[in-house]
RNA sequence: GGGGGCAUAGCUCAGCUGGUAGAGCAACGGCCUUUUAAGCCGUAGGUCGGUGGUUCGAGCCCACCUGCCCUCACCA
């Protein structure tokens, strides 16, 4: 507690006093502590000095020498420090640093007789003396509470915590250069929507002092990207935050990452193949096992993936017959789902989740969807109870979503009138997306992918807090309680 | 929002049937110039999440509150 702080303080001051700055400056010419093990691995020992720097997560004194582990963002190295070597000054100096500090050191790598590369230390910089103790070495932190609340610990205690952040990033850079390489171009939509449009959910309200209205943070880019198509970019994305004032749970976080694409004269056909080339290229580049555990489950990434119609499924994994409905309904009480008034589209999509999704554990792209529950998407030629729609769902968790978008403006005013017309009550009607449509807005394939759920598959992490950095949570301590509110 | 679980030293965890608080790591003092979960000797560290209650006595039983986890609902 602050007793840890008083003895780190002290030793502070001690390093003050030898005219020390314990927060030291910049670093020229450092090396990455794997760089340096890998480079030793492969010319062997060398003459010449290494200037590494990294946060000191063992210490192992021995008298008048010590061993001591330092790590950095791409490994740990040991440091062998010799009071012969440093000195009496520097000797000092490395008894007054604790465990979490941050260094930097220049010395010669040589192997130890026990056989780890390690650096001999012949010049010791204090770059930032830690005043708290970092968590235990051995366990990590466990805590799930203080690994969300701090992070910072979470990354310094636990590997996987930093892998896993990575891979992240590794992915969405992945994302980026395949599609750049298609043709595809990045754009930028509004966060702040006056109409919250593009999806079904419950937006975060928000205000502008200025213009004094309210405005909402956007639930999807969709509307906006389209009028793009509309505009003439024929290849675009974007990956971004979308807000949902929902619940919370280990596949939601309120913020969340969505990359929406849209290819003109495509179609969710072209989508499919292309979700497919990217996902598995993704999946191949994180891990050579073709296989991923996923909390008690195991996903088999190998292509090709299963494609099946939605009322195919419906049979096949519930038993039910889309075109009974009589027995569709009857199927979905004896589950104890609700209904009553439903419209039978969505007493199917009902039973859809209750029945056949935790079943979809490879990668599984669902196709054809009834048609009510898509009103951007253009029915099925064939068949026009379904529209042009498929989820991809891997581990049972909705990772996709995509069309063939919808472009005739008149029919997408009506479908949005009949939406209205049902449970909608905030926003309204985008007359400004039906006006866009009316220039003419070419046919086109368009697709989403909720990227803190596919990073969860990718890197094998079941909750999708461990995947986001600083996931929401509520304050530790909130403010006891006004007497006089309510 | 409903249901279930968890909260003990800085961290990781024990704590029996209710009898007054323990270990390892970390810390502090000492010894130690190839160790690696270094070792050895010694020391210190606690509002047992919070507030009430039951009891001669509460970390333990009860109620309420706070936070987190799981789950259901809303949703992606």
């Amino acid at each position: 507690m602050e007793k840890f702080e008083q003895d780190r303080l002290e030793k502070l001051k001690k390093l003050r006093e030898k005219g020390i700055d314990p927060y030291g400056k910049s670093c020229n010419g450092l090396k990455s502590l794997r760089s340096i093990v890998e480079s030793y691995n492969e010319k062997g020992e060398e003459s010449d000095n290494v200037r590494v720097a990294g946060r000191i997560s063992s210490l192992r004194p021995h008298g008048k020498a010590a061993f001591a582990d330092i790590r950095d963002w791409t490994g740990k190295i040991q440091l062998y420090i010799k009071l012969n070597n440093v000195g009496e000054d520097q000797f000092e100096t490395f008894k007054l640093l604790d465990l979490g500090d941050i260094i930097g050191v220049e010395g010669k790598v040589f192997k130890t007789k026990t056989g780890e590369i390690t650096i001999v230390v012949e010049n010791l910089t204090v770059l930032s003396k830690a005043l708290l103790p970092p968590p235990e070495k051995w366990h990590g932190l466990r805590d799930v509470e203080l690994r969300y609340r701090q992070r910072y610990l979470d990354l310094i205690a636990n590997e996987q915590a930093m892998k896993t952040s990575l891979d992240r990033i590794k992915i969405i850079k992945g994302i980026r250069n395949f599609l750049d390489s298609r043709g595809y171009v990045e754009v930028e939509t509004p966060m702040m929507q006056p109409i919250p449009g593009g999806a079904v959910a419950r937006p975060f309200i928000t205000h502008h002092n200025t213009l004094d209205m309210d405005l909402y943070l956007r639930i999807a880019p969709e509307l906006y990207l389209k009028r793009l198509l509309v505009g003439g970019m024929e290849r675009i994305y974007e990956i971004n935050r979308n807000f949902r004032n929902e619940g919370i749970s280990t596949r939601h976080n309120p913020e969340f990452t969505m990359l929406e694409a849209y290819e003109a004269y495509g179609d969710y056909n072209s989508m499919m193949r292309l979700t497919e080339e990217l996902v598995s290229k993704l999946a191949s580049e994180l891990r050579s096992d073709s296989n991923i555990s996923f909390g008690e489950k195991t996903v088999d990434m190998t292509t090709p993936w299963r494609r099946a119609r939605f009322n195919e499924l419906l049979e096949e994994y519930a038993g039910v017959d889309f075109d009974d409905e009589a027995a569709m309904r009857q199927k979905a009480e004896g589950l104890g789902l609700e209904t009553g008034n439903m419209p039978r589209d969505v007493v199917a999509n009902d039973i859809f989740e209750e029945e056949v999704v935790p079943k979809l554990n490879n990668p599984t792209f669902v196709i054809d969807y009834p048609a009510s529950l898509c009103p951007l998407t253009k029915l099925c030629e064939d068949d026009k109870r379904f529209a042009q729609r498929f989820e991809l769902y891997i581990a049972s968790i909705e990772i996709a979503n995509s069309y063939t978008e919808l472009n005739e403006p008149l029919e997408q005013e009506k479908r949005f009138i009949e939406q209205i017309g049902g449970k909608l009550d905030w926003g309204k009607l985008d007359d400004d997306f039906i006006l866009a449509l009316k220039y003419g807005m070419p046919p086109a394939g368009g697709l989403g992918i909720g990227i803190d759920r596919l990073v969860m598959i990718l890197t094998g992490n079941p909750s999708i807090r461990d995947v986001i950095l600083f996931p929401l949570l509520r304050p530790a301590s909130r403010p006891p309680a006004e007497e006089t509110v309510e």
